[in-house]
DNA sequence: TAGATGACTATACGAACGTTTAGGCGCTGC
DNA sequence: GCAGCGCCTAAACGTTCGTATAGTCATCTA
């Protein structure tokens, strides 16, 4: 399994742009994904590794800054750049309000562009990482029982064996054991570990429900 | 001590827009600080409570860009709105970047304005919040002997008692005299409580050296 | 010089923790 | 129906933790 690279994906009606996009950043290396509309991407579905948008903000069907909502309600956060010809002030502000890397007019500099890209491909590279770690604690989690998700919960907050067991209305002993399971599932070397562990998961499940 | 109110400084060098700002902001029930200038603004002080910076982005001498950028290499995070008469793209997206709430072009609309001073003073009322918390922690930690912040500081990374003796080369009960301090010095009901406890402290100490 | 502070150590005891070993309960699938 | 499995429960034993109580030693300060 060998690290995905960057790609880079613009979307732009206009086959001339496209065209010149795709040469500049293919000359710097990087991978690149064409696409004259919004639709059309979306049949291609998404590369694996860390990614960054292009996109005009003028698309056939829905606009650019329409596609940002989208994605931001479809809980998708890819980096996004927008380039376009006639833009306006409140059109780049709320561009940039929505998240976006970086808000270009025709004509700009080439640099500015991949300066830009490599600010959201270093961005999605990071969110990547923390996507996959959170990922396989989610799925040590799940692996979890009920009962020691309950036992999990209140070990975090700091409470004592004792205290969860007249919590939940059992023994002593029997905390102990799920206490145990937990750990060793969660793969947790310590308590403190645990505890950054449940923040972690809790953090983004709260993130995910806020947008 | 009562809570302080919000406060709103506008800053712009025509007294006729000063003016205009200021009925606006007070017909709604704001407290407002107008000034002609940044330096003015300086002299005056910051007020106690949430606080939202109204700037026009042509000033006499540093421009409102410029005075953002002085504020963000100072450590100041006031939530920022622009209001300007002659902008354009790149001036807005620089603002945006900077992390400015709202870009507003003359003529706007009041409401405009008032949505985003309320957005503003949202932000800063938590911002306050969360760095009180953080200073009394902080003040707490101050009050930690070199040793207690070395053991607290292998503590809250899962270590045993016994370990840490080994780590400092000290027996062991040593260690649990110091780790008692701690956890009564820092007011800190359980070790997970601890190592939340540090991990804030760890947080914000690495945000401020990050801009 | 007396006093305060910080660091370290020791003994002792009760409370809390963790693992191992073992058994009962309820559901699913054959 | 019953075997298997996941889930829950329990007792015993050794380890670790926390908190007195008490004392030594060095440094810094009034």
């Amino acid at each position: 399994m060998t690290a995905p690279s960057s790609t880079v994906i613009a979307i732009d009606d206009d086959p001339a742009v496209r065209e010149a996009l795709g040469s500049l950043l293919r000359s710097v290396g990087l991978q690149v994904r064409l696409f004259a509309s919004v639709a059309e991407f979306l049949k291609a579905g998404r590369p694996e590794g860390p990614t960054c948008l292009v996109l005009d903000v003028r698309l056939p069907g829905r606009s650019g800054l329409d596609f940002q909502r989208d994605l931001a309600s479809a809980n998708i956060s890819l980096p996004v750049i927008f380039i376009t010809g006639h833009g306006d002030i409140p059109m780049s502000v709320q561009a940039m309000k929505g998240g976006a890397i970086e808000f270009l007019t025709k004509p700009f500099r080439d640099q500015d562009l991949l300066d830009a890209i490599h600010l959201g491909l270093t961005r999605d590279r990071s969110r990547l990482e923390n996507e996959r770690t959170v990922a396989a604690l989610r799925a040590r989690f799940d692996s979890l029982t009920p009962r020691e998700r309950e036992v999990m919960a209140l070990v975090v907050t700091g409470r004592l064996n004792k205290q969860i067991a007249g919590d939940l209305g059992v023994s002593e002993i029997t905390v102990k054991v799920h206490r145990g399971q937990v750990m060793r599932k969660m793969g947790a070397s310590s308590l403190p570990d645990l505890a950054r562990m449940a923040d972690k998961l809790k953090l983004t499940a709260e993130e995910s429900q806020s947008s």
